[in-house]
DNA sequence: GAAAACGACGTTAGCGCTAACGTCAATGAA
DNA sequence: TTCATTGACGTTAGCGCTAACGTCGTTTTC
């Protein structure tokens, strides 16, 4: 049986009197052809519709044109805006991307990073940098090159790029307390779930605490649907027994709406009665009348960051380990000004 | 040079005294092989920590386990959720999902599909179903599993899964037209950006014209940013001279909040003197106090419908070419009830 | 009890491409 | 003139895996 599927490199250089090597040399841009021939190849490629067989590339070459990029969740905007900043630098090398979402899943990541390496994959991207000691031990035992976006530390398996969220948090935190706010409150998801929202609210924890603060009343919500989230979260913590928080602050701008929305819902005056505040300062901040006060992240930025690390890797370059992005304190209108100093 | 790379079934054989071939018949799970040496084979490949290299498999049979993926955009969650129906069964089935953004470029889409033919791409994913004439037969004559996701058409490539978008439109004009609303209005991208889009205008358009309104006034506004494109398109249509509109229908629901939020800033009441219609049953509906009036469609099931055909079509089985699920109108808060009958 | 069928393996020949190393004429240096 | 060098190819030997077809004892069939 012939399992030929079309048009191969064979057939161009029998098409041309060329043996393959000739082809596939002209084809692959490197020397060892003439200008002429290297026209004639790239000319009857066209004429007979070649197209290259990346999966016999990639096993002669023992690397493929595959980057994976392992992202929690699509939902929320920020990986969608941090893939946007990745896209034109992967384009323009070539690379082909494959996502796959883990749902928070340390255990469907570390799956999903030994298929990538079974594709060959030329590198992968993770989310945030804190992946078990045995994932770290293999990536870089097989010296795939690896970029952790969103997060940063010291130590990273290979390079990483993002924010540091304990900082960010401690930001914030510093922000509410200058605006006199004593007694604070968290929503999120169950802890654990998003390492980066657990260093955030350590970071507001630590600030309120030095500030001689009420301790931080958190509520945890188990939901995918951000706005949701944050409207469920805020309406079972203004259920609690006990004295009332002055200040809510959520794991982003959208849990933060949603509980805007609900204090709003339930006659409470934001920020006179109760402050406000979200995180990453996403789109639809721009269109409140009250933004939130929020910290604003690089997305866009990061990713393409982080893109062009990861190729300079690829290609063999020492690049710097770890880049730390700023972020931005948008004082809005969902909390009190500082008091004047 | 040894170009070997790490342990392969000839390595797990040479183990066990088998042949390359009853390894790879035992790997596979296919007939030929003993109990027996079956579990010998799984267990020396674990012991090993063996490794299917996925470039030789895909190359020696000629097709991967690759699905390709085109989507125009990840932001609004309308793909992600989608993606997110389709994710359990492609896992299940076995395939990796490579995704990519075309940015609704046509060109890129294309583009794309083609490099998925280099990788023997096992099915491909595209959004909505009016793409060239060109692409419909290049998919066709290779025969690739295609499924056409998020729109529906009697002659699709191979399969659609979708709504109809010109009934959803109409649906949603019939609904406001017995609200008494005569004068409409409409806030989206460019014309051709977004087909699905356009539908969906023709279907308000054609039932406001049946209903003797005043001709629709539309407004494009060219941004990525949706909250901020409802925002912007609003205030540009409501600063324009001659009669207001007594309802603006948008592209989506998160054009509609910029949209509502424009309105309450111009001082506008909402429904009274003005009606606000979204689409799409966004998440963000379900925090609001005042929910957009909007078409609720089935993003998750669709994606999951899809996936199903698509696995159905790669196996070779035959399914229904076209598969238009129902949609659901929600009147909300944001426009006025319909005169009773 | 001989022929046919079957189960459990092995052998051969690629899939389409590329790394490494030949070959051979033309060129330039000594 | 002679020999090393260069450019432009060609040949060989895989990459790791699988389809197709052998082989060879052990049943089953009538």
């Amino acid at each position: 049986m012939s399992r030929k599927t079309g048009v191969g490199i064979k057939e161009i250089g029998a098409a041309l009197g060329l043996s393959m090597m000739s082809v596939s040399r002209a084809l692959r841009g490197v020397e060892g052809v003439s200008d002429e021939t290297r026209a004639a190849v790239v000319k009857a490629a066209k004429r007979l519709g070649y197209r290259p067989n990346r999966n016999a590339r990639s096993l002669a070459t023992a690397h493929s044109t595959l980057i994976g990029i392992s992202l929690p969740t699509l939902f929320s905007d920020v990986f969608p805006e941090i893939l946007d900043g990745m896209r034109a630098t992967f384009d323009h090398a070539g690379f082909d991307t494959v996502i796959d979402t883990t749902d928070y899943d340390p255990a469907r990541e570390a799956a999903w990073v030994e298929r990538m390496l079974d594709w060959n994959a030329a590198g992968v991207v993770l989310s945030g940098v804190d992946h078990s000691d045995a994932l770290r031990r293999r990536l870089r035992e097989v010296r795939i090159p690896t970029l952790e976006i969103w997060d940063v530390r010291d130590d990273p398996i290979d390079v990483c790029v993002g924010v540091d969220h304990q900082a960010a948090g401690m930001r914030l935190g510093t922000h509410l307390v200058a605006a006199g706010y004593r007694a604070p409150a968290f929503v999120g998801v169950p802890e654990g779930r998003d390492p980066r929202a657990d260093k955030r609210l350590a970071g507001l924890c630590a600030v309120f605490r030095v500030a001689g603060a009420a301790d931080m009343v958190v509520e945890r919500v188990d939901r995918r649907a951000a706005f949701e989230a944050g409207w469920t979260g805020t309406q079972r913590l203004l259920d609690r027994t006990g004295a009332r928080p002055d200040v809510i602050c959520y794991l982003n701008d959208h849990l933060a709406f949603g509980g805007f929305s609900a204090c709003t819902q339930r006659g409470l005056a934001v920020p006179d009665e109760i402050g406000i505040a979200g995180f990453n300062g996403l789109e639809i901040n721009g269109v409140l009348g009250r933004p939130i006060t929020t910290i604003i992240t690089p997305r866009k930025k990061m990713g393409a960051d982080g893109a062009r690390a990861l190729v300079a890797r690829i290609k063999g370059a020492r690049v710097e380990p770890c880049m730390a992005l700023p972020t931005e304190l948008l004082a809005g209108g969902t909390t009190r000004p500082p008091a004047p100093v």
